[in-house]
DNA sequence: TTTATTTACGAAAACGTAGTAGTATTTATT
DNA sequence: AATAAATACTACTACGTTTTCGTAAATAAA
């Protein structure tokens, strides 16, 4: 099964390359009959123009890639999603890379990414980031890069990004509202932009309250479950328990929910839990969990029609701009 | 910041074009000396061979596409999890590529892929696909098709898919064992392989256990949520109603715990089910929901392992081979 | 009839890479 | 000293597409 291509074409035509190619673009200079036939042909064939022929003319690769640090957490799944759908939309391929939360892969990734293999990239950092050079580079080689959630302040483009601080402030208030008068923030990493201002809204809305804020309070998480599980279980076992915590990110949540029930502490009578989360099964956990939920599909579309419409109008600037798209406080069972 | 390709280097260092490329190949034709003048400066500007331009030379795009039918089942999560590590290991990118259950998208994406973007395909059908031209297409363009999970069995290729009929078997012989009498089967698509395998297990050990089979037992789910909440509240709701559910995959599972929540049927006491999920928070569902889980990331690894074992090998037939990979039962709250 | 214009096509170059073939220059062999 | 062989490089081509430019033939205008 011999590669149908434009020479393949021609020469079953008894035509010229140029002809074929003009024809299939319905070009005024070939005469009606040629269009025809070469049409006809090029159907009979099963004809596709081959993408990376028409790169190399064009130096457009028409692919974009999409970096996340995991595929566990929800809110991505749900950005892919958001983003694949524009980028369908817009004849666009979507390349995926994870990774894993670390630093050197996402390195690697972005370096790999600097020959010209996509028109653009649409990242969250992976949360052990602490240098910006392969950004930077991958800027340098003007391949631009849309953050989401996870931004990175130091490189001028476009985020798209949720009230995070409102968020932060409003969940550390409802624990308030619900009783709570000792709250712990479970961090996920210092690094990460969306994590501190999370806790900047934690911390304004105790402030406001007249709670006293204590560094004991705030629970540095890793990527690591296990160390999470027993950073959990200590402060939960501690002489001095706190009555609410305020998950940063999903899983932690889930580590949290995980701790209670191995030591039997009631969620909420006697601890009450709120977080970060698009869990579709929010609903249905034992309690249903109060969550603040990203608008994580128009994240991934607003990042993707963002970067498209700079990729549309190349040559122009992109412009150091945030995109903020709320987020939403469901109340559930976990804070009731 | 003009491109860094192999013409700016050569012209760079005041040698031709092949100098250079052979150089940075490390080829026996080109002195030391030269050799390490070009790496260096290609070093310093940042060389990195353009992927579209090897292509023409060895058409080979180094790329496989993932076609999934959606991206709320957290099956296919950790199935391009396991693919895209695999990728990344062999040094390949992976395109993703979402059907949303739409045969007509499934064709659409297919057809895109037959002009050589990517060098092999992995996926699993759409539930409403019926009719397979697209895929037979994509075989005799040459571009392997590796299926996992949802398989078609008209294409002789290698699938990789668990044991759906012995899950099915094993998931209705734990409900009756739970004490269970009267159980219904949400299938999602009698276009299905894997759930027809499944139900088949379902019904052969309704068989075994002398339970009488009854179609109206069986309730064809779509892809409406809605629609699938109605028909499984007139389950729930009608005058004989069953003491067992069996869904065969997860939304339906999760929407049989809507119904019951709403119509304030006790799981498991009045309503046990088992369903095929891979839910990371299975354990904490209220009640912990007792599943099949699938190896799903071994499947995915599985599923791009069997495409590059072929693509490394090209013009060797790929054969038609089912791998099966095991699921496991795990007991939980909604099955007790 | 001669010249201008339109129509319909083909030849060739370019995109970036890599390999084949060719060629000076140096070094080794007889 | 004459020839063979090794070394170190360059020119050129192909991959598939698109487009610019060139041109022959047909038609229109003078």
């Amino acid at each position: 099964m011999s590669k149908v291509n434009l020479k393949k074409l021609a020469s079953e035509l008894g035509v010229s390359i140029s002809t074929v190619s003009k024809a299939l673009k319905d070009s005024y200079e070939i005469g009606q009959d040629t269009k025809k036939k070469v049409l006809e042909k090029a159907k009979e064939l099963g004809y596709k123009a081959n993408p990376y022929a028409r790169y190399m003319r064009y130096q457009k690769s028409s692919t974009i890639a999409i970096v996340i640090p995991e595929m566990t957490n929800s809110f991505f799944l749900q950005v892919i999603n958001g983003a694949e759908s524009i980028a369908r939309e817009k004849d666009y391929h979507l390349l995926i890379y994870i990774t894993h939360e670390d630093a050197q892969k996402e390195i690697d990734i972005l370096n790999h990414l600097q020959n010209g293999r996509v028109d653009g990239i649409m990242m969250s950092l992976s949360c052990t980031t602490t240098d910006y050079s392969h950004l930077h580079a991958c800027i340098n080689s003007n391949i631009p890069i849309v953050f989401f959630d996870r931004i990175c302040h130091e490189i001028e483009t476009v985020k798209i990004i949720t009230d995070d601080f409102a968020s932060g402030f409003a969940a550390t208030e409802h624990l308030i509202q619900s009783g709570c008068k000792d709250i712990a923030y479970l961090s996920i990493s210092g690094n990460l932009s969306i994590d501190n201002k999370r806790m900047q809204g934690y911390l304004e809305a105790l402030d406001k309250h007249n709670i006293k804020q204590d560094k004991r309070r705030i629970i540095k998480c890793t990527n690591d479950d296990k160390s999470n599980y027993k950073k959990i279980k200590t402060l939960l076992t501690g002489s001095k328990k706190p009555d609410g915590i305020f998950a940063s990110i999903e899983k932690l949540a889930l580590t949290t929910y995980s701790v209670s029930k191995d030591l039997e502490i009631k969620i909420p009578a006697k601890l009450k839990v709120i977080c970060f989360s698009n869990l579709a099964t929010a609903d249905f956990l034992n309690p249903p969990m109060t969550t603040i939920t990203q608008p994580a599909n128009e994240m991934g579309a607003a990042a993707a029609s963002q970067l498209f419409k700079y990729l549309d109008k190349k040559g122009t600037e992109i412009k150091n701009e945030n995109i903020v798209i709320k987020s939403a406080l469901t109340v559930r069972g976990s804070t009731l």
